[in-house]
DNA sequence: GTTAACCTTGACGTTGAGGTAAATCATCGC
DNA sequence: GCGATGATTTACCTCAACGTCAAGGTTAAC
């Protein structure tokens, strides 16, 4: 009977994934995720012995983030790194808010950090309005061809009840 | 002197613009023209004799649409072109609306041009609610962002205050 | 009719986002 | 400690969406 690999021990956030686990749990490649982590996207995982890539739920989290920026919004990658590292700003930041490093430094990390924020508020809202507009467009689309298919199918009913006639006639 | 060439006439909607100006006036460049063209998002336009393209207004402004589905919302020109595709079909709706065809037809035709339709409205939803959920997390990113700031203003302040008593002190 | 500016097709190069293959190493149940 | 399954790297391949270069034809002002 051939084995079937499973985790010994299960905690709550601890690195105990393997890449294939994640590969389907987040329905990416065992390539893709390591083109990700080659390209800065995810941070290097934690290893076992051998070498084995350990991801932790956090890590999947952000491949389902990924995906999703990608996909349905059409970011590139490029562009979904500056946005996860502003996330990874603000993790730093909720760590060390202990208040031992510099205050102005922390200070000048915050502006940075509000500033990239604001500029990707600014550029999501750019496109939902592009997106709201289209909506719209669409709407009327749809009443207009609607409308027609209403006519349509009241000359469609005329027609039938002419040829009625007719084939009573006859 | 060197010379500039110019149109000649200039009508309303007759084509009469040469790759070089749609390429200037769209921002893209004519190799991308001769590209959608290529990929049957523009259709093919009108010539000289000589061979030169000639291109309507209306052929911009297509350009234009494909560029903001693209650039703002993401999509692939395979998706775009099925989204222009779908318009052909409403124009040539239109166009066709003299009650010669087949009713029946013309009937099927709405019907398919409506389902497309209302496949692309459900798609942009889809995006609208991603990017407006999006839209808020970073909102109430920003919130906490800005209240930090301002502990860490607050805390600067009182570390100035305290550093200038001691100066005066010695 | 010359000439600068513009256009044509064709072919090859590039970049982003991965897919696929090969050779080697690791893990684990038995 | 063996064997099946799964991981690791390295290297090359693909597809989309163009960029770029080459060699030559067209246009119109002079």
């Amino acid at each position: 009977m051939p084995h079937k690999r499973g985790p010994a021990a299960i905690a709550a956030d601890e690195p105990c994934l393997q890449i294939g686990q994640v590969a389907v749990r987040t329905g990416v490649t065992q390539r893709t995720l390591r083109f990700y982590e080659e390209k800065g996207l995810l941070k290097p995982p934690s290893r076992m012995e051998g070498g084995f890539r350990l991801y932790s739920e956090a890590d999947i989290q952000r491949v389902e983030q990924i995906k999703q920026l990608q996909r349905l919004l059409g970011f590139t990658l490029a562009e979904i790194k500056e946005m996860v590292e502003a996330e990874e700003v603000k993790m730093q930041l909720r760590a060390e808010y202990r208040p031992e490093a510099a205050l102005s430094q922390k200070k000048a990390q915050l502006l940075r950090a509000i500033e990239v924020t604001e500029r990707q508020h600014a550029v999501i809202r750019q496109k939902v309005d592009a997106l709201t507009e289209m909506q719209s467009k669409l709407e009327e689309r749809l009443t207009t061809f609607r409308g027609w298919l209403d006519q349509i199918e009241e000359r469609l009913k005329a027609d039938a009840k002419a040829k009625g006639k007719a084939r009573v006639k006859v």
